[in-house]
This record gives C-alpha cells, sequence and structure tokens, in this order.
DNA sequence: GGGCAATCCGACCCCGCTGCTAGGATTTCC
DNA sequence: GGAAATCCTAGCAGCGGGGTCGGATTGCCC
C-alpha cells in the first residue's frame, strides 16, 4: 500500500511550481533539475496535472508551467486524485455514482462485503487529510524547513512489521 | 494506490474467524469456501496473520484457526500492518531508527522533502482510521448486513484531520 | 525567416511484484 | 492406518509501474 511514485513526483513538481513567484512559466527541465528526476517522465505526470486543470501551459521557447490557481487554494486531495486516477484503499471501490461508493462484491442480496466498513474509514481518514492540506502549506514547508512544523504533526512513529 | 488483495482477503479472514462461536478451529477450507477464495493462497495469508500472533493454530484432522484473542480487542492496524508488512503512503518512509521517521529524499544540509509533511497527515489517518475500527465492530457489521448504513457509521469518531 | 527551446504525443520496453499454484512433509483425530 | 488438516518451500505468469525514445508542433528571438 503505497501511493505510486507519480503522485511523489507530481506533488514535488506542483511545490516547485507554487515556489515560483513571477508570472512566467517555469520549464520542465527546470524542474526536473531542481528536483532530480527524469524530465521525459516528468512529461507524462504534468500531463495528467494539466488535464485536471491545475496547471497551465505555454508553448514554444521560454514556455512552461505555472499553477492554474494561487497554491492557497489547491487542496492536495485534487493533486493527488489527478496523478493517481483515483483514491481508494481497495480496487472494488470503484465510485459509483459521486459520494456514492459500491463495493463490486456485493453480488447478491446476500451480504455486503464486510471489509465494506473498513476501507469506508481508511478513505475517509485519506481524503480528509488530502483536503485538508493546501498546495500553500506545503510550498510554506519547504521555503523555511521543519522547526514551523509542530512535532505533533510530524512525530507518528512509522508502523511497520516486526520482522 | 490500493492495498493488497491479501489485506483484503486476510480482513475476510478474520471476520470470518470471529463470526464462529464456539471455540474449536474453523478450517481454511471452509473460509475458503464461504468467502469463494482460492484455499492455497489463503494458507500464506493465514501464515502472516499466526506470525503476527493474531491467529492460533491447531494441526490435525479437525484442526483450523481460531482468534489469538476476542474480537473486540483486536484493532485493525494491527491486522492490517501484519497482511501489507508496513503501513505507509510512500516507499521512502523505511523506518530508520524505530520511533523516528527518515525521508531518503533528505540529502543533505539542503532541504527536507517537501512532500513529507503531506504524506505524514496521510499516514495518520489511514492509522487513526484502522485503530479505530476493532474486529468486532465489522464482525457486528457483516452480520446484520446493510439496509442504508447511516453516514454515522461510516464516519470515525476521531479527531478531523488539522483544519 | 530560421533556429532553438520548449510543450506535446504516442509507442515501446523492462522488470519486480502480486497473486496464485504445486507438491510435499508433518501432525492429529477416528 | 488413513483422512483431514496445517505447514513449508519453490516456482511461475501476467501486468502494471516507471522510464525511455523519437518525433511533431508551437512560438520566441535574433
Amino acid at each position: 500500500m503505497t501511493f505510486s511514485s507519480k503522485a511523489e513526483y507530481g506533488v514535488r513538481l506542483m511545490v516547485e511550481l507554487g515556489r515560483q513567484e513571477g508570472d512566467q512559466p517555469t520549464s520542465l527541465k527546470a524542474i526536473a533539475e531542481a528536483e532530480d528526476l527524469p524530465l521525459s517522465y516528468l512529461e507524462h505526470v504534468v500531463a495528467s496535472l494539466k488535464r485536471a486543470g491545475l496547471v497551465e501551459s505555454s508553448r514554444g521557447a521560454h514556455g512552461g508551467y505555472r499553477l492554474a490557481r494561487p497554491a492557497g487554494e489547491i487542496a492536495m486531495d485534487e493533486v493527488v486524485l489527478a496523478l493517481e486516477g483515483s483514491i481508494a484503499p481497495m480496487e472494488c471501490f470503484t465510485s459509483a455514482p459521486p459520494g456514492k461508493v459500491a463495493c463490486s462484491h456485493e453480488g447478491d442480496a446476500a451480504s455486503t462485503c464486510s471489509t465494506k466498513l473498513l476501507w469506508m474509514r481508511v478513505q475517509m481518514g485519506i481524503v480528509k487529510a488530502l483536503q485538508g492540506t493546501t498546495l500553500a502549506e506545503l510550498v510554506e514547508f519547504s521555503r523555511c524547513g521543519e522547526p514551523a512544523i509542530p512535532e505533533s504533526v510530524m512525530s507518528l512513529p512509522v508502523v511497520q512489521a516486526g520482522s
């Protein structure tokens, strides 16, 4: 269970765009060098972001990308959703009508998926965390480093299986 | 970004064990048939659960598995952790010294990973959701079935993320 | 107007991991 | 002793993630 590295790259890319001050676009090449990511792969990543309307592009020489909205108005769930395609802890969570979720395991009148409740809550946890974080926060975080962040947010031990 | 189907199967398996009343063990075969899952694969799944001390086994004829603790005392983060190996939204969250988290992207003194804050919060959301759900709840849920799951059941009585 | 710098687009490919199977060894009850 | 179960190890096929490549197009600048 991890997000794909496409999500990672995409978020980094967005942060990098958010760091820019003026409104002249930033080229992918610059970002690729700054973050040390493969340029040709970034092209695919940024394409997803553009399709989602999160970034704008201008072509030609001195072209590049810029945020479509101010960073403070971009919640990270949009970003991750654009990159990841969907935010669901289980494949069977193909979200049907918006707001509702259908578990494909529900065959007949038989039984609901016993796991539905669990994945539901997990999904909520994820989405809330993403919604509650704006790109602006990440930009800020990347600028001044960590001291601004209270330990209460950061200091969660990574849970890992004991051997 | 999904949990593996091993997690799905394992949770289903645990729920099935939780449904059993007496203390005679349940065979994998029975579970495989009840949940329509491949038996030989379930063997691997249950092995992880056993290693984590979540289920006990008895061998031989009429053997099988049973919960090592009452379902009410089993939080789902343990289960998912045992099945999934780790609960981290990003590979770079390889836990270094226990308790701390090192993002492998942190090269020099340069900059913290700008995405760290985000994945941290996401991980918290996931873990809290899992911790806040007991196996007993899922068992109960699987028993009384679906009709109109109120939203209140779906959402956790847990802190909201930040904002 | 020509060249260069950039975005765009699609095809391709490698490899590791997930999901699953196979076969056997061992234990235990009847 | 045999049937029914857990245990253990090996192996394997498919697929998707992650990345490359080549080229087409667009637009600035000298």
